[in-house]
Formats: C-alpha cells, sequence, structure tokens
DNA sequence: ACAAAAGTGTTGACGGTACACCCATGC
DNA sequence: GCATGGGTGTACCGTCAACACTTTTGT
C-alpha cells in the first residue's frame, strides 16, 4: 500500500480502472411521467471517504476494458445492463486530487426496466434521480453530466431507447421514453413512422391495453447485425442473455459518430 | 473510482500510455492528387522490435493526457498538430501479446502542409501514405483503420479539412480534400453552397490564382465557439458540433469536439 | 354515443443533388 | 477567340414536421 512520498508518487505509474455510468427509466414522484435514474455507491476510502461515486473498479487482467465495466458494475450493484459503451478516458492531473495520478476508463450503460430490479439497494449503493445527485467525489458530477449529454444526442436512434424501456414495447411507450430524456415534446404521428421505417423494429403480434382504450401492437427491438464475422461477447461468461447489438461500420445509413469499433476489434477474428 | 472501492487489484498495473494516429495530406505519386500520409516510428525494443508502430509514449504526471499526447508527438516526430481528439482506449488483453497488460489512450491529429514540413524525417520515423503501410505493431493497423473512419465520417465539417489544408485555403483546395479523404466525387458547385451557407468560413480578401486562370479568392476557418463560459446545462444536443483548434496544450489543453468536454474539463479552472 | 388512445393521410417547407449556365483570366 | 477553372441559377426529389383525420376500444 503506502507507496513512499509525494514525489515518489508523482513518478509512480498511474492507478486505472473503469468507472460507468448507469442509466435507467424510473418514476418521477411529481408528473407520472418518467425520468432517469442513476445507481451511485459510498466510497469506503479515501480520498472522498463517504461521498457518492460512480461504480468502478479495477482492471481486470485477463478481461477486456468492456469486460472490466461490466464485472465492475455487477459486482457493486448486481445489475446486468443491456448496452455498455466506452464513453471517454480521463486522466488530467488534478482530478486525483492528491494523491496517485488517476486515469478513468468511463463507460456508459443503459439498462431496462426488467434488469432494473435485480439492483440490490443498500446503504452504500443506491439509485439517484438524474436531478437531484448529491455532491459527488473526483470529477464525477462532469463525468454524468456529458454522458447524459451524449444519451441525448443519441437518443433519437431507436435501438437506445429501446434498451431503456425493456425487452418488448409499444410505440407510445418508446415515445415517452424519447421525451423524458430529451425533454422535449416529439410529434408521436411522426414518431411512429419514423421508428418503423428504420425497420429496426418487430412486431412481435401482441397487444398491450393501457388503459380502457385501443390496445397497442408490441414490438421488439431487431438487430440489423452484419453478417459478417462478428463475435457477440458475452461479457461475463455468466450474463444469461446480454445480447449487446452489433452495429455494422458501415451497413445501414447511420452517420452516428459512433464505433464501428466492435468490428475492428482484435476480438472479432 | 478507479481506486478499487471493491475488489481488490489482483494482478500488477497495466502499463498505461497514449498513441497518436497523425493524418496529414499528402502527393500521390501517380494522379496528381493528394492523398493521406502518416507518420510512424520504428520500435526499438521489444516486443516487436523493428516493426513500424504508432507515434506514442507514456503519461507525463501532471500533465493532461492531451498534453501527454501531445508532447508524445513532438518528442517522436516534432509535429504540432492543428487538431488533437481522443479517438478511444484500447486495452483488451490479448493486444498485449504476452507482455504486461497494455492500456493504449489513442488520440487522433490531423497537422496541415505548414505543419507537416517540420516533420524530421530518420531512420526510426517516416511518413507512409494511407494506404501502403508497412506490416506494424500490435494492434495499431485497427487502430488506423478506425482514425481513418472517423476522419471519413466526420471530414464534412469543414473544420476538419480546414485543418489539414492550412490556415487559409481556396474553395477548391478544400474540396479536392474533401475528396481525397473520401475517395468520393463531391459536385463542387454544391459543395460551395454548403460550406459557405455554414458560416464557418470567412473571405480574407486576397485572391489566389493556380493555374492562368481566373482568380479564387482565399478563405480562413473561424470558429464559432460560444463566446463566453457554456452553461453545463445547456448542451440540450441542439448543436452537433462545436469546432475548435486543437493548439499547443500549454495554452489549454482540451478535448474534443462533438462533445462539450471541453467545458467541463477539470483544466478549465 | 362518447372519450381516449392507436394509427393513417396530406400538405408544405426545407435541404440536398444534378446539371446547365455565366464570369474572369491568360494565352 | 478559346480554353480553363471560378462561381451562379434552377429544377427536381426525398425527408420530415405539422396537423387533420379515421379506427378501435371500454364504459
Amino acid at each position: 500500500m503506502g507507496i513512499g512520498n509525494v514525489s515518489e508518487r508523482r513518478l509512480a505509474p498511474p492507478e486505472v480502472g473503469v468507472s460507468v455510468v448507469v442509466l435507467a427509466l424510473g418514476p418521477d414522484a411529481t408528473s407520472s411521467r418518467s425520468r432517469l435514474w442513476m445507481p451511485l455507491v459510498r466510497r469506503v476510502r479515501q480520498p472522498f471517504l463517504g461521498r457518492w461515486a460512480l461504480p468502478g473498479g479495477g482492471l481486470n487482467a485477463g478481461r477486456s476494458l468492456e469486460q472490466s465495466a461490466y464485472g465492475a458494475l455487477e459486482s457493486t450493484t448486481s445489475l446486468h445492463p443491456r448496452y455498455l459503451e466506452q464513453l471517454y478516458t480521463f486522466g488530467d492531473p488534478d482530478r486525483s486530487c492528491g494523491g496517485l495520478p488517476m486515469v478513468s476508463i468511463v463507460y456508459w450503460a443503459l439498462v431496462g426496466n426488467a434488469e432494473a430490479r435485480d439492483f440490490r439497494e443498500g446503504d452504500n449503493v443506491k439509485w439517484f434521480p438524474e436531478d437531484e445527485l448529491p455532491e459527488l467525489a473526483f470529477d464525477h458530477r462532469a463525468i454524468i453530466d456529458y454522458a447524459l449529454w451524449r444519451l441525448r444526442t443519441k437518443i433519437a436512434y431507436p435501438d437506445l431507447a429501446a434498451k431503456l424501456v425493456g425487452e418488448t414495447f409499444t410505440l407510445s411507450q418508446l415515445h415517452d421514453v424519447v421525451e423524458a430524456v430529451t425533454g422535449e415534446q416529439v410529434d408521436l404521428a411522426n414518431f411512429r413512422r419514423r421508428i418503423l421505417a428504420s425497420g429496426e423494429l418487430e412486431d412481435t403480434g401482441a397487444k398491450e391495453r393501457v388503459g380502457h382504450h385501443r390496445p397497442a401492437t408490441v414490438y421488439r427491438y431487431i438487430s440489423r447485425a452484419a453478417p459478417g464475422p462478428w463475435n457477440p461477447y458475452d461479457w461475463t461468461g455468466s450474463a444469461p442473455d446480454t445480447p449487446r447489438d452489433a452495429r455494422s461500420p458501415d451497413g445501414d445509413g447511420r452517420p452516428a459518430d459512433d464505433d464501428p469499433l466492435s468490428a475492428l476489434m482484435p476480438t472479432s477474428r
């Protein structure tokens, strides 16, 4: 543990870890609408002992960064995200707050309603609504803001909303998610057409009645994965179904600044 | 965060470093057009001794990641990029090739014609055209492919093309850059309109005569950066892109472009 | 019949593409 | 004049927002 004095620390290799910003839909006390919640864990060490922080952990040798993120999330919160993507790597010196230089590879994740129930709440692990966060350790507040920005700019893509809402859903539910995330109103009629035209939704045949009105057809998200050599990991080896949708680098007309990494990562061979 | 709030770090800390994919325009032996070139350095250690690899280095304690990338680039190639952005962090176990676990925080950079002349070529540092790369060390080939993909999908934004071509330029030059990068033909008339309509170009008043024909007006890129400090809650995703320059990090090394990180990085204090 | 949500049709604005056309310059 | 690249005009097409409209359900 005790690694010498300050001057020695500056030369020491930096600490490296992964952190995860996890986002899920939850109730809004007032408006009956949904809003975003995220799990935080209380720190049990210095610095920032007692402060809330993002779930995270060290790198597991022998596992990919993504697997490490998945594992860190599972061990701290027992959550199994439906979506997991690298966000950014932070490593500026002044974020270490006097400690060792600290590099955090941050992922962001979405969990559906079903998965969110796996969550084990405790004194040191709790959900917080996105707009009522406590004081956070390190620069985690800024990281969260960035993750939220990323979600809001990408939520237009059907798959992201689908990850948040769950396995199957009606178009109204999907629509509500988008409105809850962006905070803006979206014309339902046009939303419906756009989404259906994307070809990424499949009619399950089921119908769902919300009120006592006309039932809505229930859809499922289908990944239009490239037929190529795609290796569906299997982050944990234990997760029953963690279908991460494969998105081909160019296969679809998606301009997104998204990652084709899936296809070119060394594992894909 | 990283400082294992849960499981202990089981193994030795991984090696951490930065690497940079540098892209610049250069001549094409045949077609008189331009194509992309990039500098590589020959490894002088195991593993992959003698193989070509991306310029890179370790993290400098007391410096931001971006500054470390900038510094690594300067010390290996003496290049000063006009644009520098974090690309992705690689850390899968099978990229270490039997050595220690290795995490590479990869940046990508653009240098203009003027800056490219600072380059010191040597036996162990050379430019290579993008489509005639030698065998590369580690997974650097895949990393480069990803950086190229990123460039090609983002080149539509005027600022990127401007970084490649230099301080001032004619619309034809800018157009040539885009065609060289994407490999596709772009209607010049429409290109001109689109670019000018973006409001990111400014007429310098100068004219430039290439052949013995009508002189072309010379433009300069002007960043439409929002004046004043951003409100972290203002990102509502409206602005898809906020151009920026990568300047010498002793000013302020700021990250990325399509993201608001610039505003929230700890250094901004 | 009525209310409320599901789902459809229609229109018009806007942005981008294709391509014809005029302008400036040196020979 | 004529060749060459710089620069403009215009018609067309696809996409999407706005919003009126029809359908299906339970009471």
